[in-house]
DNA sequence: AATCGAAACTAACAAATGTTAGTTTTTAAA
DNA sequence: TTTAAAAACTAACATTTGTTAGTTTCGATT
């Protein structure tokens, strides 16, 4: 069990927020200051700059993207069961964290320190991401197309989620992830 | 034939490339000038502001995907066939404007005065887009699967295409209109 | 050689921004 | 009730930013 949720939690889920709808750079100091009602001052008892907002924001879901997409990648599935585990994974994390998956997505270029440490994992998840999908090829369980389109193809929708996640919450997690996974497998996949 | 390409026309290409790289917010006039080898008070003999750079890159290409979009939704085809169309039209647009599309994707919120103007734009694209898809359910050439999936799912991965199609200048456009058609709509197609 | 518009320059501005230093208030335990 | 940490405040700073005003330079046409 997590402790009750601290002040910094409180500003950076709120700055995550923020920076998800005008990006990074377009929300000062004064405006996460101004949603928590507080002085912009009084937000650097809690956190150290700007910049760190930033980075504990996009981090800690990089981190978590790539280790659960390692768990994935090396189980014991099919390569077709190991693309629904993925998808099952970004609806999860869309779920969850839809502001700092709009930022993850967006603002990763403004990182300074961590960039190198970011593209790093991005690497990793998406290298892991073209096996999976080599490997449904040479098998024979996915059709024989062009693996960068493929995986190009379902990553833009999956990372897509979190802007469309949040307008839909009619649809259940469960339910999103049958059909998401029948439009996005059954057309690359061998009967 | 369209004239020679003026100053201005050359400020708007320097600005695409550098808002799609950072972000609107995050590139000043100054970026603008010093990548143009000029300072950056000289820019203002050619343009009225930055926000009007804003306006002009994205509200022409925005037109266009309207434009364009009307004119596959109300010609003589099938839905399928309509969907391949839409698929090129992205790919086409993607290939020529691949700075606009990223602006036009990450910062039209920082539009002013014609942001009411843009959305009206994107919605008579998706509704359009909406109805398509709905026809082919209707006539069962799609299999029945919720529609604003299919409308989400493919879509995500046409808006994506500006960040990927720079990278593969091996892929010739017509190579990937087949691919990504084959991708994107045998899923969802009905034999 | 003179002229004129296009396109560059220098200098400066007011406002906005991230951050700091130092101080006061609030909260809750002792 | 005292105390001490947590969390807020005011005031100010050095930079950065978009933009304007006025002037000079460049290139082509007369």
């Amino acid at each position: 069990m997590s402790k009750t949720e601290t002040r910094k939690d409180e500003i950076i889920k709120v700055s995550a927020k923020l920076f998800k709808e005008k990006g990074y750079s377009a929300i000062t100091m004064r405006d996460i200051a101004k949603a928590m009602n507080i002085k912009a001052a009084s937000l650097y008892n809690h956190i150290k700059s700007k910049q760190d907002l930033l980075k504990i924001i996009i981090i800690s879901i990089a981190e978590e993207f790539t280790i659960r997409m390692q768990e994935i990648s090396s189980s014991e599935s099919t390569s077709i069961e190991k693309l629904q585990k993925i998808i099952s994974l970004h609806i999860d994390i869309a779920y969850h964290y839809p502001y700092r998956m709009g930022v993850l997505n967006n603002d990763w270029m403004h990182l300074e320190e961590e960039l190198e440490y970011y593209l790093e994992l991005r690497n990793s998840y998406e290298d892991n991401f073209r096996s999976i999908v080599e490997s449904g090829i040479e098998s024979g369980e996915m059709i024989d197309t062009n693996t960068e389109i493929i995986v190009f193809s379902i990553l833009s929708t999956l990372r897509s989620l979190y802007l469309w996640i949040p307008k839909k919450e009619a649809l259940k997690p469960e339910e999103l992830t049958k059909n998401l996974t029948q439009v996005l497998i059954s057309g690359i996949q061998n009967d």
